[in-house]
RNA sequence: GCUUCUGUAGCACAAUGGAUAGUGUAGUGGCCUCCGAAGCCAUUGAUCCGGGUUCGACUCCCGGCGGAAGCACCA
């Protein structure tokens, strides 16, 4: 766990973002004060159940086992020495085997909600955790000239989300997208594109022309021997940088990034580059040199490959850098993009997003990326490949049409929102169709994403509409629901949520919900550490869900708008944390939120 | 065959080695003269099997069984 050096609390009244980072430097701070041996001693602080507490302490535990202590005489000898700041913001406990349980006093929790009052305020706070730091992230990645399918959702909404997460916690992130923008499919697009193009349905739907130009000159190629030559001269005037090749096949190219620019902005998705494998293309040349003279690539077959002794697998399943007719291959311009993110973007970190059947080769990747770093004095960034499961339908299969072909990503957003329409519709007849349209939008395309979010993105998931659009359960709609019912109580009260007149004079938390509401929104931090530290956003989105539940009860339980002006604005407070949270929460996984639905 | 991912209530999903394994749906029973009932409250029900490591295992290791995927020039 990644975390920074904080000050401790100063009188309950000013707050630090992360609470259990405060802990943890206090329990180590008080270790040396207890006469531990405080360099071996890891406080191992966590979120705790509520209820034992907000945060709890394991550290003893292994620690006085290993020296043949009484664990709980050690707690106690720890506990003792914490400083009497902490003790006055913290009721602190030790209990069962020796944990050590710290619960936020309400007089605390007030103050931090106080504290962090904005999104920009938040940003700051957990800007610590990633602050300085530079990643390359790399997802999306389609072919140029197709259209992207439902396989292409999960790394842009994981990429996204991820992207978010990273940069509100202090990070510099690049977004690339890594498209297949080179490779033998242009001979067939380019034959195809000369002597089969239809103007209109360019200009109409240039990706759809692009894939029909594929099919036909493909079916044409088939049938004449003479056609397939044609083609194949293509590719050879491409590969030699013919003039003419070369700017038709940059035309497609061109057409094609502008298509998919589209979706991707109707996802809320900007790239900072698109940086395709033809963009690495001249660089590949001196890696095999490199490789070669570093005596990790040797020929076998033909091919240029390396293999990796000391692996189990790949000590004779190769990583093929050149194919035997001399072209290059992914694994040589992925090669090539390592270098390049570290020497061009000067990246610390690189985070690949693509689905789990690629393991072999981004294992095969960063085997030799290693090797061939070590060898030329590069220096290492880290890597992570971020992988996915498949989407299923109802059938457990790979999710398909009814025909059998991948479903158009263009239209499974379509019916998203046009399910989301009906929904919206059937539940708010009298709002405008504008209105409707609009909330359509952001309930479907949310739907669409926080199905993917909310769940272990190692795991294939069963897609299921009524599931996704329900208001039920952990989903889009419900958390959607959630912010707007905030949102109404404001509006009813005439309030701007924003407005701290509304909370002023605010006194601590005293009923079960307004504590249980409370601690479960200064849990937000913790959870922001975990989300990055693993790269899965379903660690976020299962908190946004259980926070807007403990936001219901509270506000099935306790009246808002009360007389009592104290009591009034403390519960003001939490809903308006609520609304920031969710809000802020939600935006980061991507989705857009509204005022009413 | 080798390897990776994955097995948790009828179904769909949670659980950085920590305390009594959480939630949703479906089932049952309640709650709107009251800030949005698209909601809330209560209740029934589960860790694939067998070993091991550990003070402590859904989690880590070994061996089975089931599902998905990858393994020489597609990405």
């Amino acid at each position: 766990m990644r975390v920074p050096v904080a000050p401790l609390l100063i009188s309950g009244m000013h707050v630090t973002f992360n609470l259990a980072a405060d802990l943890d430097a206090a329990l180590k701070a008080a270790a040396t004060t207890a006469g531990l041996e405080a360099d071996a001693f890891n406080p191992e602080v966590r979120p705790a159940d509520p209820r034992h507490g907000d945060f709890q302490a394991n550290g003893v535990l292994g620690y006085a086992k290993a020296r043949k202590l009484n664990p709980r005489a050690t707690a106690e000898q720890l506990v003792s020495a914490l400083p009497d700041t902490l003790r006055e913001g913290y009721d602190v406990s030790i209990a069962g085997p020796g944990f050590i349980n710290f619960t936020l006093k309400p007089a605390t929790l007030l103050a931090w909600l106080q504290t962090h009052d904005t999104a920009a305020h938040l940003k700051s706070g957990a800007a610590a955790l990633y602050h300085g730091r530079r990643y390359v992230v790399d997802y999306g990645s389609p072919n140029t000239a197709k259209q992207m399918h439902v396989g292409h959702v999960r790394s842009i909404v994981i990429g996204e989300a991820i992207c978010r997460l990273l940069a509100f916690c202090g990070a510099e992130v690049t977004r690339d997208n890594h498209l297949g923008d080179w490779g033998t499919q242009f001979g067939m697009i380019l034959y195809g594109y000369r002597h089969f193009l239809d103007h209109a349905a360019l200009a109409r739907d240039p990706l759809e022309e692009f894939e029909r130009l594929y099919k036909v000159a493909n079916a044409a190629c088939k049938a004449d021997p003479a056609k397939l030559e044609q083609a194949r001269l293509e590719l050879v005037r491409l590969q030699q940088g013919d003039a003419d090749a070369v700017a038709l096949w940059q035309q497609v190219n061109q057409l094609s990034i502008d298509s998919l620019k589209a979706i991707y902005d109707r996802l809320g998705v900007t790239y900072d580059f698109f940086l395709g494998e033809s963009f690495y293309r001249d660089r590949v040349a001196a890696i095999y040199h490199e490789l070669t003279e570093a005596g990790l690539a040797v020929e076998s077959q033909g091919a240029l490959v390396v293999f990796h002794p000391e692996h189990p697998r790949f000590a004779t399943q190769p990583f093929i850098i050149r194919k035997s007719d001399g072209a290059s291959n992914y694994a040589s311009t992925d090669l090539a993009t390592m270098a390049y993110r570290v020497e061009h973007f000067s990246a610390d970190g690189i985070i690949v997003v693509t689905d789990t059947r690629q393991n072999d080769h981004f294992e095969q990747l960063w085997l030799t990326t290693q090797k061939w770093f070590s060898a030329t004095n590069r220096r290492l960034p880290e890597f992570q490949h971020v992988t996915f499961g498949t989407i299923l339908g109802e059938d457990g299969k790979a999710i398909k049409t009814r025909s059998g072909d991948p479903i158009k990503l263009q239209d499974l957003l379509d019916e998203a929102e046009e399910r989301a329409f009906a929904l919206v519709t059937e539940k708010s007849p009298d709002l405008p169709e504008a209105d409707r349209r609009d909330i359509a939008n952001a309930v479907g395309l949310g739907a669409v994403r926080y199905a993917d979010l909310s769940q272990n993105r190692s795991s294939d998931y069963v897609f299921n509409w009524d599931k996704i659009l329900s208001f039920d359960g952990n989903t889009a709609p419900y958390l959607l629901y959630a912010v707007t019912r905030v949102h109404s109580i404001f509006r009813k009260a005439g309030l701007d949520p924003k407005d701290s007149a509304a909370t002023a004079g605010a006194n601590a938390f005293e009923s079960e919900h307004e504590l249980a509401l409370s601690r479960k929104l200064a849990g937000l931090p913790a959870v922001l550490n975990t989300t990055t530290a693993q790269l899965r956003p379903h660690f976020l989105s299962t908190y946004l869900y259980e926070l807007a539940g403990t936001f219901s009860s509270f506000y099935a339980a306790e009246k808002v708008i009360v007389d009592e002006a104290p009591v009034r604005a403390r519960r003001l407070l939490l809903c308006a944390r609520t609304l920031l949270f969710l809000e802020t929460g939600l935006h980061l996984l991507g989705l857009r939120t509204l005022a009413r639905m």
